[in-house]
DNA sequence: GCCGTATTTGACAACTCAGTACAGAACCGC
DNA sequence: GCGGTTCTGTACTGAGTTGTCAAATACGGC
């Protein structure tokens, strides 16, 4: 029985994620906030508590969506399991995927992980962020391991190698593959790295 | 035939460097360069045009270190080539190694390396920067993919391997350890990760 | 229609920042 | 010594920043 709030709080969120992703945080004023969700100064420190509070929440929006859209996009049964795996990381390398269906993020701001930029920026100074940061990693590591599983399953990986020490591998290229795209390079290098650690993924012995 | 300086270019440069890496670009001040570096405003001004100047020179220093560092650490005869690139690897994800005999970075900040911050951070609105980081890279990446070349001469990797791809996803690998450093992993899963990465290197078949 | 309540707006004060300017200090050559 | 030249430190300006507050506004319930 109030004036009720005039903006979506998810639309918000993400509008400061774009802001943080483009300028980063410490090049980003509340000001830009301001200007980038179309919210005044005061609504933001009442319903955000500020910049610091905008960032925790708009990672922990990103979380959500990735702890929804990695497992959509590799869980599945054994059989497909190596080309789940296969179209992941080629589809990983020019932006995080949330799902099979949707399109790769169209310039390398949007493309480079929220958490990965955040951490490395700010993580080594703010245990808030980095452990945020984290939960984001692991829950993509975790649905990639879960998905080499089920390709070892099907016969398709090496059963001998460590599903978790492969998940951290990939993952460690796909983020590494963040800092080479930052350097300026070509999507087309960036998937043709991919294709090289995928080809390098152990294959089973055939006796 | 006037008061010479009384400080040393490059000391203040790596002062600065560790400035830049603790907090960030635009997480320093002038002020905070001036206390880390001990040089008063005006003459940081005079001698390196203020903060950009500052971090221009900073990474000019930090690629020449590398284009000592990296061909020291990684040329040599043929048949040390592999167990070279297998100690590169190993050093490389706790810090940017500038030779066999220098210690690794003892805490995180300095591990990371530096344009790869420096270019995640303001690379994307910063075409300076970005040019220079990558160029750091490209002068570590040649190193490499020269070693792989090395090592498969002396059929230890499998000569129909590419060696620049070869070079481009181990430093993917490189890179991406320090995203999941700075998410907070401890060195024993960077040592882990660098070593899976070693293992996956195409052996020569044995017919 | 009217009131109470929550949201929004915009403005404000204190502060920090980048860059400049100027006066004083230090040194070299003579 | 002494002059000229370069360096050093500090104070200053204008712009930009943060966090807060009070008044204005919009809406639901009655």
């Amino acid at each position: 029985m109030a004036r009720p709030r005039s903006f979506d709080h998810d639309h918000v969120l993400h509008a400061a994620e774009r802001q943080f992703r483009a300028a980063g945080y410490n090049g980003t004023s509340v000001d830009d906030i301001s200007a980038a969700t179309g919210l005044g100064r005061g609504s933001l420190y009442a319903t955000f508590d500020g910049k610091h509070g905008v960032l925790l929440q708009a990672m922990a929006g990103y979380f959500a969506r990735l702890g929804q859209g990695a497992p959509r996009a590799l869980a599945g049964p054994d059989e497909g399991a190596l080309e789940r795996l296969h179209g992941y990381l080629l589809r990983a390398v020019h932006g995080v995927p949330l799902a099979a269906d949707v399109p790769p993020a169209s310039d390398r701001t949007a493309a480079t992980c929220f958490a990965a930029k955040m951490a490395l920026e700010i993580g080594a100074s703010d245990p808030e962020v980095q452990r945020l940061a984290n939960d984001c990693f692991s829950v993509v590591r975790t649905a990639v391991a879960e998905c080499v599983r089920a390709a070892q399953r099907n016969g398709d990986i090496d059963p001998d190698a460590d599903p978790d020490d492969l998940a951290y591998l990939l993952l460690t290229v796909i983020r590494g593959s963040d800092v080479v795209g930052a350097y300026g390079h070509s999507p087309a290098r960036l998937t043709s790295i991919a294709e090289s650690a995928f080809a390098m993924l152990p294959r089973p012995r055939h006796p």
